[in-house]
DNA sequence: GGCCGTCCATGACCTACATCAAAGACCCTG
DNA sequence: CAGGGTCTTTGATGTAGGTCATGGACGGCC
């Protein structure tokens, strides 16, 4: 099932037709204050830009599969990520959507556990884990932030499964575009009309619903006045008290 | 909707009517090698014997709500818990069951972020949380190990959205008794007939099912061949190669 | 700026699972 | 070991969401 495309990264080394934006070191990074490395002290800022490199991805180029081996881990830079696991017959549940900020790649195993492919043009850190793993050895406070980030991945992954095993369509979307807004708002953004930057059947895929059903739950929740579909992706929420009752199912 | 149940908790220091199976110090644990303490040393285990208590619940006596505050962490010794999480109208789903040397309570927020409640009478160490948490900064190896642990059960929650998501009844079933067996095997008990301590409704939550649905798929996946329903809620898995691939989708 | 491919919306129809109902099986307790 | 609660099974029927099909909108690219 996992295919080991070579993947189009470009190296901070190397040279770039871009206007590469983020050739910054770490101690610029405008994003840090959200990631792992928001526990770090100066020096080990420094260790951290020794072993990081970049990574750019254009939409819908694939980072990793399931099943490959785990040589590295990354962090979004800027741009979003789908994660996903797929059945042998081509069904696909994405277990979740990065932005900003947030880490991907940890692997309990040695091979990774889903596959990842950007959304939109995306750019992330990239960790070889190897050198990542020995760093946490020596900085135990890193490891604690790494263990408080992954034990909240873990309650977002029991509150969706809340979601996928006991919600209908219209919760599951109301409760999918309030969680889109919270972390726009996270990442210092614009909450309200929030941006929706991957397809409908992402989304369906990503709630247990098909593309169809996803487009006509928005229609619904539009003719009912809680939201209204702007252009470029975004979704307006007109009322978003509403939005939050239908999401818990009062 | 969360409520303040007063435990029926029975402490090491109280004095108790049954036959006290378990009042060994830590030394002595027999699941202790598939818990957070198999990282530790003589004397850091004598440190967590010193924080130590021991519970004991009865079938489907409450542990702790969603909610409450989040006080104490805790370890199956015996037995098997649920933890779940609740819509207001009382939808449920079971975000997971807890065995012989697994570990709950796990809070990012100052409260539990599920409940639990036991399926079977079962026996578990508690660990009041902000001593544990001392005890964590200064080995930094058993905060190492029980990263490890968060991480797997982060794997195993996003198998469990693929099921949810994106499984049949069917496939739902198989997947369930597969992993029922393969953590009974890892705990060194019977694979083959597999014990099902939870009521089918327990199983419906679990899976994003209702209790008919589930009950039907027994009787169909015992027609088919590959399984019998033996007394005392054990299933004999007759054609375990079946189940294998009927859980996958083939 | 016109063409083509992908995405999105909407309609008609279908099915897997839910719901409602009721009759056994199990098992605790007195 | 008789009685009553809970759990399980099975049947009849309903429905949310899936499937299939089509047209329209959007967006990238010669």
């Amino acid at each position: 099932m996992a295919s080991f495309d070579v993947k189009r990264m470009s190296e901070l080394q190397e040279p770039q037709p871009r206007p590469a934006p983020l050739r910054l070191p770490c101690g610029a990074c405008t994003v840090r204050h959200l990631t792992l490395c928001a526990a770090l002290e100066e020096h080990e800022l420094a260790e951290m830009s020794a072993i990081v490199s970049s990574v750019e991805l254009g939409r819908g180029d694939p980072l990793f599969d399931e099943g490959e081996p785990a040589e590295h881990l990354f962090n979004v830079t800027t741009g979003a990520v789908k994660i996903y696991k797929l059945l042998a017959d081509g069904r696909r549940q994405m277990t979740g959507f990065l932005f900003a900020g947030d880490f991907l790649g940890l692997a309990n195993e040695e091979t990774y556990a889903y596959s990842a492919e950007a959304v939109t043009h995306t750019v992330l850190c990239r960790f070889p884990r190897r050198k990542l793993e020995r760093l946490l050895e020596r900085y135990p406070k890193m490891e604690h932030r790494l263990l408080g980030m992954v034990s909240h991945e873990l309650a977002v992954a029991q509150e969706q499964m809340l979601l996928l095993g006991r919600k209908t369509a219209r919760e599951k979307i109301a409760s999918f575009l309030l969680m889109l807004s919270r972390r726009s708002v996270q990442r210092g953004q614009n909450g309200n009309p929030v941006v929706v930057p991957m397809s409908r059947n992402d989304i369906g895929d990503y709630l247990g619903l098909t593309t169809e059903t996803v487009s006509r739950t928005f229609t619904q929740l539009k003719q009912g006045g809680s939201i209204s579909l702007l252009p470029g992706g975004k979704v307006e929420m007109a009322d978003r008290a509403r939005l939050e009752d239908i999401a818990e199912g009062l």
